[in-house]
DNA sequence: GAGGTATATCCTTTAATAGGCATATTGCGG
DNA sequence: CCGCAATATGCCTATTAAAGGATATACCTC
């Protein structure tokens, strides 16, 4: 994968905020509302950016989409992302959105409970 | 330093072959422009940007102007810097452009000394 | 099929970026 | 002080990107 490509979607924080989520695991589009608190379209427009240049996947699950990094990643992309989460370990913003992830799950398990398991059943290897 | 910044210096094609050239020490513009053999107006612009985000340093030698990565990075920037060399040892135009760079030194000391010992004079320790 | 929920797309505005051409600046040697 | 070499800056244009509001689409439930 181009690294130009790449550095051009690391290079807005909501973007970067969504793909350190995405170290996790799979996330639905509500579980990004409920962490980063910005609004829907947003959130929409960045994870359709990713998308279309590859840094995520998309796949509908009834109602919800889930989101997720690609299965196999390039050796630029995986280099990158580690470096990201590196760097991430340290930052406010970052261990703040993580800290809410994990205050949020519970929450959307016990509201939405089809949508947790549509994230959960997209769990990969990586 | 803040990671969105170093992102949106990195997102450029032109941008990412200087900063690998300079993971090999200081350089003046001459040798970007006999390496990339792009446009003075272009490489001037491009370093301009780097300098003003903090990514690299410049120091007038006489006639010359010296860039160089800065003494001590944080580590985001040391770590991204990492990331792109490693990535660059890929990558067909990075190589070319390091093997261009072997070639263009001995060019540059024969046909300008003092532009060549004014770079070797900035080199520092990382 | 009607209504509700979750998510994406369209449209518009504003701002940032890249590139090129021309010109300015800085410092050197004579 | 003059002219030259090396480098930077101003101005212009075209492209890209970000954000928000409104609306559309997809799917579920009943």
């Amino acid at each position: 994968m181009d690294l130009v490509r790449i550095y051009q979607c690391l290079c807005d924080r909501t973007r970067l905020r969504i793909l350190h989520l995405l170290g996790d695991g799979p996330l639905c589009v509500c579980h990004f509302q409920a962490v980063l608190r910005e609004p829907q379209v947003k959130i929409s427009k960045h994870l359709g950016y990713l998308k279309s240049r590859g840094l995520v996947e998309a796949k509908r699950e009834g109602n919800w989409m889930i989101y997720r990094l690609p299965e196999k990643l390039s050796h630029e992309l995986a280099a990158n992302l580690a470096c990201l989460q590196d760097c991430a370990a340290e930052d406010p913003v970052f261990r703040r959105d993580a800290a809410r992830l994990c205050k949020v799950r519970p929450q959307i398990t016990r509201n939405s409970p089809l949508c947790a398991q549509a994230a959960a059943r997209n769990k990969c290897a990586c």
